[in-house]
DNA sequence: AATGAATGAGTCTTCATTCAT
DNA sequence: GATGAATGAAGACTCATTCAT
């Protein structure tokens, strides 16, 4: 079925080649700002080819932004495994975070673009979908803290918000770094965050 | 000129209804979803007589936000004034904040559905206003971090990057609050935040 | 409230013409071949205009139908309140049912084209409205034939079928004269309908 | 040539699950809203497929009409050469008739949905070709009148008239009993219709 | 012959903005 | 100043038809 195969692979290739000038259009604009038009023409595609791979626009913007949330999710599950030590371990969580979104800043300006719109208004199904995953990834780093507990590391705040206080440096220092112009590399700014998180949440 | 007065006040005050309604509106829908119309029947108004208050939607919606961020540096500034011990000043700090948004909860909706507009793409005149403003209250923050410099209270990181972790922090925790249906009082993270802020980036 | 009762009269024409337009235009093309662009060109409006005083398409589609259904019924009503004696009764009837249709044989050709589509299927609530309303004029003309069974007058056969058989030689005719190009009067038919009709169902 | 003939016979067979299917459909939906599509997920074919066996989406309608009036035709041809006695075959035909509606009542559904598209607005065309085929089975029936004018059977109105009026009420009844959810046998209407054809036509 | 991916014109509908009253 | 009717540009989505494989 090589046949078969190869016009898999085309169909793929395809949804891809979409896929990326959404991502290109939804970072510049917004989703309502970013036409279909837009995109199509980006694509080098006809508008109505779109709906081949999509069935609709929320579609295409949901499976973009799925479709990245589960890579993150991937990288971060493998950095999990490799480093034991829970120093370390924090470290390249930091590192593994600012580094996917230094390779991947379109996909970081379209979330924090449009976070706050599923975030606070969960209306429809897809952004239902979405807002699951992302909470998907806080469980990720929940399950660090929780797992380290025994170790006597963390302060006995509860890991949700241990979890929240990091992450929420990490995306005000990617904010910065994009709004800066993605000046020099996201990544040094590691060591920095690492620092304060570890010393503001370690038991003294 | 007591009609003069007068019709100055009446002025203000249905500028300042259309303003509300617009809040209620754009807390709940995003803007491209809340409709003029919406605004106006909330309003209790024409349509055309916004345009009576305000150039076009933009400028609403950015009136809207330059209203509330004016008013958040005002109760920065009393709050910077009245506290002059640098580890009092940093948990009032923090209160302030969370207390600006724990009342003013749909403020917050809005610029955390729409910062990513005017943070990531500054296309318009409006939404470089709006920035700069943003900007006005990191700088007001970032002084009182250099202010206290001298005293060796502050790790050497850059006072920016000082502000960006707290700020970051506080973000997060309001946005969790948020999500989860305004339940209880957010100012009782001021703690936890005060304490892992402090520790993080204190000299050792 | 003279200002009132003008813009209500202006509101109910410019209604009418939408609806004049429309009645142009469906009984042209279909349902779905007639644009609002066709509709709203013919009636010198922008096509949000129609809007306004329509919900969509269906309604004002449906909107149309209704009040000529109405109309009808009304008419009828009339007639049947004017003649006692049952043989005039079935003649004015059909001169009646005839003379609307000369008169608003576009109404016709669109009941024509478009019955079929809410008689067979009937999916939606415009359509069930719709169909109602057909029936009730059924029944209306029912009530004739079974008011006057005590006279011994018509055979044994249920009053529904009876009037099945006028109603569907009335259509016959009406259908073959619309197809001719109108000419001459409709009404001309009347006595043919009337002796036919008369002499098939009267008890022998 | 018995490939040839083979290959004949597939094409013939191919074109009439084409037939089938868009027969199906069309008895459901309507011209505009049963879509090729539909019609090729039906036939279990593709879409491209159904442009071999049909120029367009018209000819694919008009041919399924076409095919199912010279079917009446036939069978109607048939009926009035078996019954030489006016009497008797005025029965045959209102039978003939009811019954082939009875049997096929997808394509009756259609032509109740659809006619008045080709009667009224004559356009194109398939649809002149398609109305001409039905005046051919009007003249049919004409002529059986004609045949029997002698006899003095008939009132002396013409001949089309006659048949309009008898089409008329078959038509109001069959559109009774698809309406009514194919409920018993439409045939049983046979004498009825006869009783008051042959009543309110006859010469006294 | 058969496929089904691609096309793009065409449709309904929405909504910010204007303007006569 | 206030109104709200009218506008028309713009957008998402559909679907008959074509064509390379």
């Amino acid at each position: 079925m090589t046949t078969l195969d190869r016009r898999e692979r085309e169909r793929a290739s395809r949804r891809q080649e979409i896929l990326n000038a959404a991502k290109m259009l939804f970072a510049q604009k917004d989703f309502h700002e970013a036409t279909l038009d837009d995109i199509a023409e980006a694509a080098e595609l006809s508008k109505g080819t779109i709906y081949l791979y999509f069935k609709n626009k929320d579609d295409l913007f949901f499976s973009l932004m799925e479709n990245h949330i589960i890579g993150l999710i991937e990288l971060m599950r493998e950095t999990l495994q490799k480093y034991g030590d829970i120093d370390t371990l924090i470290l390249k969580v930091i590192e593994t975070h600012l580094g996917y979104f230094e390779k991947n800043n379109d996909i970081f300006k379209i979330i924090h673009t449009e976070r706050g719109r599923f975030e606070v208004n969960i209306k429809n199904e897809f952004r239902k979908k979405m807002i699951n995953k992302f909470l998907g990834y806080i469980d990720l780093l929940e399950k660090v803290i929780e797992d380290n507990r025994g170790s006597g590391f963390f302060k006995d705040y509860d890991s949700k918000s241990i979890v929240l206080a990091l992450i929420g440096m990490i995306n005000s220092f990617t904010t910065q770094w994009i709004m800066g112009g993605q000046r020099g590399s996201l990544k040094t700014k590691s060591g920095m965050i690492y620092d304060i998180f570890l010393h503001g949440t370690k038991k003294q």
